[in-house]
DNA sequence: AAGTGGTCTAGACCACGGA
DNA sequence: CCGTGGTCTAGACCACTTA
């Protein structure tokens, strides 16, 4: 299972089979820095090589500076099915939760211009929220709302699922119609909530609504860590 | 544009401006690592840090000892697409290319048993390729195949696409039943080939064949270069 | 043979978390 | 306050690429 000749690929190695094991079970908190270096009789450094390139595969995770932590079970999302994240981790029996950063009506950037098919110069709604599994940010989302469908949309609460209010508030209901998966390429605020360098994918989704002329009424990035997801989808028939 | 205060945050914006201005077009190799930590005025370590973190978003990638390059373009992958990757790149104006690592026949391991539905103990065709765009290594694939519905497939040419060889050779052509997204934990053998850390992701994609009883006849594993590749696919309507 | 990236060492200071 | 992770320095050796 790749034990490689270098250090840092061994101490990933030790480190790995712990964890597949079991010995060092989800959640746990792994020794300070310091004193794992000193085990492995290396460096900060090689030992830091060690644990991104297993932050990379998801295998552990980092809370910023209070140390490494054995990933737990990955969420499988389904970017296919017609559902939004509380159910969604509900339904796999973890306990979900959103917090809201920020809602304002701010200028359209060309990007999402184009992505909901407005013209120039028209404000939207950003709605800036990070969301949870287990007490843990697993996600940062950016919401940008074509506020024509959505009149006084900040007044709402915004804790609660967006689908919700679409439907409670302003009888809509809606459709993804398309995503995409990035690889790679965190946006700045979500690294800066998701405080991860190597750790993080995006997702761009985009909504419909279900009235006769379906049009586009949202579009999202989500940011999620690496360790905390598995994207699922069935292929067209 | 997410400055920061650190070192290496600032050489990555710099970097990344540089990228996207253009002053540094596609293809690109960038100066010695000495040579540039000696511009920005730090040590190889931290250089290595923003590198890396460039990396991981796509945006440089290397190759091994001999430098970093500025990414190409990204290919774009629709999964739901029932097309191949030859198809795929050519049209994007493109160069595909695939190279044969091994072809065996070997003992299904117990994850694959269970994705291709096989008793125990049932040998597979296992293919290791490569695929390359423009002389490029992007891609690791490694096919897993039904031997029952395949006899003598190790005797065909498996440089030209799989698909190819299943539609005159045997009269099978497929769908993909559905595929999913690693967003992380890169496969050992793939590493090795990739040369990458941080820089790609997966995909397990299996198909049915288009007889009545719809078998599974194949799988594979994909291993993307995170600068090679952007996913997008439709969701269901 | 020279230059380069891949890896590693043995320290250091800072800012933040937790007691 | 101390211990921690986050960041950084100024070197080093090796294996490989390139000329």
């Amino acid at each position: 299972m790749g034990q490689g000749r270098n250090q840092y690929q061994i101490i990933r190695s030790a480190l790995c089979e712990q964890i597949e094991s079991g010995a060092l079970p989800a959640g746990t908190k792994l020794p300070p820095e310091r004193q794992l270096s000193e085990s492995f009789g290396t460096t900060r450094v090689t030992l830091r090589e060690a644990l991104s390139s297993l932050e990379a595969d998801g295998m552990v995770y980092r809370e910023d500076r209070r140390g490494w932590f054995v990933s737990p079970e990955r969420i499988v999302y389904d970017p296919t099915v017609n559902t939004n994240f509380h159910t969604m981790v509900k339904g796999q029996g973890r306990m979900p939760e959103t917090r809201l950063i920020s809602a304002a009506l701010v200028p359209a950037t060309t990007k999402i211009q184009k992505l909901l098919q407005l013209p120039p110069l028209t404000p939207v709604y950003r709605v800036q929220r990070l969301r949870l599994v287990d007490q843990r940010t697993v996600l940062y989302v950016e919401n940008y709302i074509n506020p024509e469908y959505f009149p006084g949309l900040l007044d709402q609460d915004l804790q609660q699922p967006l689908s919700d209010i679409y439907r409670t508030h302003y009888s809509t209901r809606y459709s993804k119609v398309n995503f995409r998966l990035y690889p790679v390429g965190i946006h700045d605020e979500a690294a800066t909530h998701l405080k991860v360098t190597s750790g993080s994918s995006g997702l761009l989704v985009t909504r419909i609504n279900h009235d006769k002329k379906k049009r586009l009424i949202d579009c999202d990035f989500e940011y999620w860590r690496q360790d905390a997801i598995v994207i699922t989808a069935q292929a067209r028939k």
